[in-house]
DNA sequence: CTGTATTTTCAGATAATTCTGAAATTTGGA
DNA sequence: TCCAAATTTCAGAATTATCTGAAAATACAG
């Protein structure tokens, strides 16, 4: 591997990180050795850092352009094409997160939403289908929390982030407000689970 | 397989799915089948169900023990061992979040911190701990976001959650309350990065 | 302690993924 | 159009991960 010290030991540890989710180490690589790089680099520049086949390297940077990971950019007079990573790492999380939805949660829900049309048989696809009733509930929870946070511009979300649990004072001022001395929540709470 | 199609499509799915995070097909089904399951099953009958062998269904057990994801009990005049998965399904998600923590953010984060010590030798080097430093402190935010927000009982979180950036508005207040006509913020904003 | 039910381990078989080099294709300039 | 640089494709090799059956270990009643 042909790097500087600091940019081998972040493009290993990310290579074996990359490889416990579902990408692989050699595209874990390509995209850490591009998030760090100074400039845009051609695919041969990456084959020449991380020793690694030409062909492996076309192959890897076409999975990460399928994950909209990456920004191209053409070089006047040349031929090569250039890859980097978006300067804004809040941009990339959020790439990361919309395409990971994509894959893998919006499946997922439509399966439950379509098991859960089914009627069931017998009591045990009953209870199997109260149990995916519950995950496609905190599923649709958590979705739509992302999707509302999302809209917000970075600054907003940092700030929002930043405050973390503190948010829960308002509630339950909130809540003190709308209760009554009893304890029962005088509005109807569309979430309660129990 | 041997079980009822509700069951066994939402098994598959989940087998699959499991298979796009670093957890195994074989995993992914044992989950889902005590998941759904009414009662805890033992060894044998997930082998039953799945239609693999008890040595893989032992060292998925075991696996999934190592997530932390399983209750396991005994049951009256019985030697064998039933596992079934946690009844609430927050205390479930809860569980994965950090253990993934655990195993991929927390050894990220000490690569990085280490990797930050170090004093560049080349101007590629800094540019290159820059961007480390960008990743490194979007993880904190959050990682401190969810440590904060993981202390609150799941009704709070639920009410947390389904407010989604509404509350935002409350930051948009106290940007009001706080800010001079100019447009500069009066109070410094620690995790400002522009 | 003995015998049996149950669980675990692990070497080797099987299957899946990743990687490579060579060939085919694409691209843009002359 | 033709040429050469650049990129992509893909069959098979190399590597990894997964799964199995058989053997070993463990647990517990009598």
């Amino acid at each position: 591997m042909n790097l500087p010290p600091i940019c081998e030991a972040f493009v290993l540890h990310f290579g074996e990180m990359g490889s416990r989710w579902g990408i692989n180490r050699a595209v874990g690589q390509i995209y850490a050795v591009l998030f760090v790089a100074e400039r845009p680099l051609c695919a041969d520049e990456v084959v020449e850092r991380l020793g690694i086949s030409r062909s492996n390297v076309s192959m890897g940077l076409k999975e990460l352009q399928s994950w909209n990971l990456l920004r191209q950019r053409h070089i006047q007079g040349d031929r090569r094409e250039f890859f980097t990573t978006p300067d804004d790492i809040y941009a990339i999380v959020r790439t990361l997160v919309d395409e990971r939805k994509k894959r893998e949660i919006d499946p997922t829900l439509s399966v439950l939403r379509e098991l859960l049309m089914q009627t069931p048989g017998t009591d045990e696809e009953k209870h199997a289908q109260a149990r995916l009733r519950d995950m496609h509930e905190l599923i649709e929870l958590l979705t739509n929390w992302y999707a509302d946070v999302q809209k917000l511009e970075t600054e907003r979300l940092i700030q929002l982030l930043s405050l973390g649990s503190k948010v829960v004072k308002v509630l339950e001022l909130k809540d003190r407000l709308f209760t009554l001395p009893g304890g029962k929540s005088r509005v109807a709470n569309q979430n309660s689970n129990d």
